[in-house]
DNA sequence: AACTCGGGGAG
DNA sequence: CTCCCAGAGTT
């Protein structure tokens, strides 16, 4: 039995059952596919529900607002997907016919569908011999075949996409697509993979040669860099002021609440400079209470947010033009980062 | 080619 | 702590 054959047999007795797998709809494939970019499963089923309950067709989809869209995926992380999400749902639906792409040429074509997204959406909905390369089919290619080229390397994508394409089923692109990935994700595993019952041991290179834990070769990233927010809370009977989060920064169009930041860590006492920003924006008279500090990780920055509540303060005009009083009825209809929707659930409730 | 973009779970 | 996850866009 070759290589294709053993992935497939093993799929078919193994293979979990999900929702997006049951359906050939290239929309709805879509949809489960930019959800679980860099997601895991479980973390991403209940907004693959989420959506498709609130966007049954893509032209549902089309018609929210970008804030609908994005409250639908805080939590999830890398929000740009919601946005070109939302972005190539209008354009699909005002193309003729409002279809969605099938084939991987079309598909490659739209905001925030890259090679791996095409392969999934145009092989699973249209059974096009296109392979799909995903985290899970760099780890099975690079064990089974012995590859140490890095994986995150622009050598290590071509080899690797190339060794795909030799390898991908031509007569089942689709469901071979599937079972390599689905043995990646439960058989050969990142850590303490099932070698002792795998289909593949015998001709596995990383097995035969005990590499299993050197493999695959992956280009050190480097560290976070530290960012000190100092944010301030101001409150106005039911009301608080924020901001929405614009361009060039983390979390692009959430909202937050005002901010300074500062460069160096000071603890949890702004530094002279950073009062003296404060006291120019709010008045001299502003009135800082530490109210929390979370530390919070992404993945090139570690975010310290100490929190104040301000009072005896000033907002000017032009502050006014770039803030906004929401109720905290209204703050529940807003997109917020975890850090702030975090904040909020502990201090801003009823 | 390197950098940036979240959040969570496993070990 | 570290690593990784059904990656893609920007510089």
């Amino acid at each position: 039995m070759g290589f294709q054959d053993k992935l497939i047999s093993w799929y078919q007795v193994n293979k979990r059952d999900l929702p997006w797998r049951r359906t050939n709809d290239a929309y709805t494939i879509w949809l489960s596919e930019v959800i679980l970019q860099q997601t895991r499963v479980e973390q991403g089923m209940p907004y693959f529900y989420r959506f498709l309950e609130a966007y049954p067709t893509v032209n549902d989809f089309a018609a929210a607002s970008e804030q609908e869209v994005l409250r639908l995926w805080q939590g999830l992380g890398y929000y740009s997907r919601g946005r070109n999400m939302h972005f190539t749902a209008r354009q699909v639906a005002g193309s003729p016919g409002a279809n969605f792409p099938q084939k991987h040429e079309d598909l490659l074509k739209l905001k925030g569908v890259g090679a791996y997204t095409a392969a999934a959406v145009a092989s699973f909905s249209a059974n096009e011999a296109v392979p799909v390369v995903d985290g899970n089919v760099y780890r099975v290619l690079a064990r089974v075949f012995g590859i140490h080229t890095p994986i995150n390397s622009t050598a290590g994508k071509k080899i690797f996409a190339e060794l795909a394409s030799q390898l991908l089923d031509r007569h089942r692109p689709g469901l071979y697509n599937q079972a390599i990935m689905e043995f990646g994700a439960l058989q050969c595993k990142p850590v303490s993979p099932n070698c002792g019952v795998c289909p593949l041991r015998d001709e596995c290179y990383a097995f035969r040669n005990a590499e299993v834990k050197m493999l695959p070769v992956k280009i050190r990233k480097a560290k976070p860099r530290a960012r000190f927010f100092f944010y301030l809370v101001c409150c106005k009977g039911d009301q608080v002021l924020v901001r929405q989060r614009g361009p060039g920064d983390i979390w692009q169009h959430l909202y937050d609440f005002p901010l300074v930041e500062q460069a160096a860590d000071t603890g949890s006492l702004p530094a002279g400079s950073t009062l003296d920003t404060i006291k120019n924006r709010f008045g001299n008279e502003a009135k800082l209470t530490l109210l929390s500090y979370k530390k919070h990780l992404l993945t090139h920055q570690i975010i310290h947010a100490h929190f104040f509540a301000l009072e005896n303060y000033m907002v000017n005009f032009k502050e006014e033009a770039e803030l906004k009083w929401v109720s905290k009825d209204e703050l529940e209809h807003l997109p917020l980062p975890k850090i702030i929707s975090g904040f909020k659930d502990d201090f801003l409730n009823n």
